[in-house]
DNA sequence: TACAGTCTATTGGTCTGATGTTTGTTTCGC
DNA sequence: GCGAAACAAACATCAGACCAATAGACTGTA
């Protein structure tokens, strides 16, 4: 294995091991690179890589630091990764989504606060007829992490927001050729919110399901 | 932004925009990192980090070439990820995953093959009370693997490998403390068969819904 | 004393150039 | 035509130098 390999693996084992814990700082450098036995240069190359997956935080005249390791970060290695895949496998895509949002809902029904009820209307202020395309589509997007939210699962969040944001051209396009986009989105949405406000989890679920699948089957007409 | 940064979000916009595209190969290192501007090491620390997500693929004494970019790649590099974040969450993790693979079972019942029926069968020969605790860990994986190819939905697959793979060792637990942990696992996987086969959708998603909450459940109690 | 500004040691950021190692290709003898 | 040797191309690694940002110590002033 490339001496860098090995330093990403040295590096990983330490963090696992316990010997370095979310927000360590590591050695400096120089001090690393001579300890794990390899150049600064390459050294440098393995952390980048930790960097990139937010595994270390790195402060130029500071030190390099173990990131909390929160689930959250995973957001966006993730991201990263599906925004290079994109296109030919969004139906994919959405197939996972149509698994996992309605579960969210469903989950949420039973933990969402009153405050977060009132988060979920407020996301519908200022949206008629009138309202951009793009608007309406960062609505949506707000919309549904709100909801990932309430059912207060860090990885949940993670893996639906990544799988998201690669969906939104898709919304944008549903937004330009489909008439009525602003009625049917409120309308789908109120619906969903009284569901989760009822805490009626089966009923939150099929709606979900329903909305999910309205934008997904018009996906599959359209590619 | 850094040099460094900088390289990478221009490689990755080189492929998002089909400049590069899947299988195509990099100019060499000297070459590039005059085209963007930096030095060649700045240039390998982007290089380095586009590697690990499982981007760039870097051939020794060849050159540096775009990977497939298939959705499987994905599981590399989220597995990575979810291995450092570990015990204090694999509660949710384990959420998500009775999210997923329910619906994963239900898409495989409509879409599996006598082929793959066959496979999931031959997961449980030489299986008996006497088999290693491993062994059946590892049968438990690949038979959970098995269903969800079936579902045929690479993003599906990528996401519940990974996610499965920190579990391993909670199921190592469950064959250590549990038992008849052998007896329950081969009757409930052989229902899975069954439901699958017949393309019982339905019985599928909830036979699989048992059998990981079964887990869970476990788990819950021992933290 | 409290505060603001300055200074400095520390630490990461970047570059250059040399050398080693691996791989793929070409050449040449058989 | 085939295989081995030589060659060229490309990545791997290193050493050392200098730049730039930051935190913390220091200092002068109110």
């Amino acid at each position: 294995m490339a001496v860098t390999d090995e330093a990403i693996t040295k590096i990983k084992d330490m963090i696992i091991s316990g010997e370095l814990s979310a927000g360590d700082r590591l050695p400096p450098e120089k001090e690393l690179s001579e300890k794990l036995g390899l150049s600064r240069s390459s050294l440098r190359e393995a952390v980048k890589a930790l960097e990139i997956i937010r595994v270390l935080d790195v402060r130029r005249g500071d030190g390099t630091y173990v990131t909390s390791l929160e689930p959250k970060l995973l957001t966006e290695a993730m991201t990263f990764i599906v925004d290079l895949h994109q296109d030919e496998t969004i139906l994919e895509i959405f197939e996972v989504r149509r698994m996992l949002e309605p579960a969210a809902a469903a989950t949420a029904a039973a933990r969402i606060t009153p405050q977060e009820i009132v988060a979920l209307r407020a996301t519908m202020d200022n949206i008629d007829e009138q309202t951009s395309v793009e608007s309406l589509v960062q609505h949506d997007l707000v919309f549904h992490q709100l909801i990932t939210a309430a059912a207060n699962n860090s990885y949940l969040t993670s893996v639906l927001d990544s799988l998201s944001s690669s969906t939104v051209r898709a919304r944008i396009w549903r937004g330009l050729t489909q008439e009525k986009a602003v009625d049917r989105t409120l309308s789908e949405h109120t619906a969903i919110i009284e569901a989760l406000e009822r805490g009626d989890a089966e009923l939150a679920r099929s709606l979900v399901t329903v909305h999910i699948s309205g934008v997904e089957h018009w996906l599959r007409q359209a590619l």
